[in-house]
DNA sequence: AACAATTTTGCATTTTTTTGCAGATATTTG
DNA sequence: CAAATATCTGCAAAAAAATGCAAAATTGTT
């Protein structure tokens, strides 16, 4: 039996009983236990199931719970998390803002990583609950209802003395001649300072933000470390982009 | 059975009967006592709920929330929310932070009221965002996951310019020598601030709380300008309260 | 087909996690 | 206050996970 038809199997059994141990798939499949370790290891990296001692549980279970529109597992979301996990090391200071994207990548943080993580984005603040090890600083200030996240000044002021070792920042375009940009004047504002107290910024994007416009400049493309899409970072669509000082992963 | 299993059994459990013992839980789940006892202080850890002596109880969020549709909710609120909903008057800055209590008011604030309602619940900032004439200031700072709340330095901090009209206190036990008490030493140290910047302080307690003792003293008694219970002003278990200045609801 | 390179698999060993138990301590209740 | 319950602590057995390694299977290339 082929391993991709193994692992395939066991996401099916996975969909229907939302569980499985590893002892019965190894019975079940008939190969050892060490192999379906190994398998639920890898379905685990590619983001389809979630590990547990003994086992495997269905991933829409745990995750993907109270947050906004995605219910199906966008497998956009999954190969970006993935880069995006390589720039997490332990004890490092990180800021999230707002944005689906963010909020998928916080939920796939190792359990084991020791971070802490300051964000201005209450849900992901809750979801955060979850990981034993990281510290969470909510930002304060004006909640703003439509995007879920606090803003203004006072949540200016609450970074003020805070020097971050990575910012992730959640962008709605980016494009080589008007830089990074967002919909919202204030939010704008508060994305600028963030990536002033941060030592490097990296910015994960959806395909379809790519050489869109948007009203209000963050920054520029080149003031960015990395930049994380789920194309290849070869791909003809990031041209413009490669060679100017910027990371593409 | 996983371990997760067991958990998202737990959680189940609860949803519907809203309690459980622990001795109940380790018959269901055929395991040991002690199995069972840390995996709801694993839950409680997580926020997921609150653990009690001899057992656990639905914490407040997630209890709360299917409260909007259909109600299988305690009687307690509805009387002590009608006589919460008194006090609020348009254009005034309210003061709420953590417990069930204050979440369900909140929930229960008429959509014509227009309020500045400064919280450091997340929860309550994001079931407000319903509200479309409320102002949410949600307060930063640590975000202390077993509460959920934020609490520390910081959230004092970003207090510190607020003037309130009135603040909703959460409170574990209420009693005549003790005072106003509760579990958490910075969450004490916060209550005290927040009541410092407001001009009248009233706290809503459930009957069960009423005598009870606990370790950080917020305040005394007469330290409130209101007092609220699910019973009637002139009930014989308020005696000791009454004619202390301060008003009971 | 044959061969080398790579991947996959199973196994033995070590390390970690989970679990139940027993005694000590703490809390509740009559 | 004392009996009954419940919790906490340390411990040891059992189960599972991680690791390293060699055999087996697969793949790619002549």
């Amino acid at each position: 039996m082929l391993k991709e038809e193994r692992q395939q199997l066991i996401l099916e059994k996975l969909g229907t009983d939302k569980k499985v141990t590893l002892v019965d798939l190894g019975q079940l499949l008939n190969v050892s236990y060490d192999s379906v370790r190994r398998d639920v290891i890898e379905l685990e990296d590619k983001g389809l199931l979630k590990k547990v001692h003994g086992g495997a549980i269905a991933h829409s279970y745990l995750s993907m719970k109270p947050s906004k529109g995605l219910g199906i597992v966008n497998t956009e979301f999954v190969t970006i998390a993935k880069k995006a996990l390589k720039l997490l090391e332990n004890n490092k200071i990180i800021i999230m803002d707002g944005g689906t994207t963010n909020f998928y990548i916080a939920e796939q943080i190792p359990k084991n990583l020791e971070l802490t993580i300051v964000t201005n984005n209450p849900h992901l603040a809750t979801a955060l609950a979850e990981h034993p090890k990281i510290e969470i600083i909510l930002l304060g200030g004006s909640f703003y209802k439509r995007y879920q996240i606090t803003i203004g000044s006072k949540t200016i002021q609450d970074l003020e003395h805070i020097q971050a070792d990575l910012y992730f920042m959640g962008i709605n375009s980016i494009s080589l001649d008007n830089g990074l940009a967002i919909r919202h004047y204030e939010e704008s504002i508060l994305k600028q300072k963030m990536m002033n107290i941060s030592r490097k910024t990296v910015t994960c994007v959806l395909e379809e933000k790519i050489n869109r416009k948007e009203n209000y400049n963050v920054c520029n493309f080149t003031d960015l470390s990395y930049l994380i899409t789920s194309l290849s970072p070869s791909d003809e669509l990031l041209n413009g982009f490669k060679n100017k000082g910027v990371e593409i992963l």
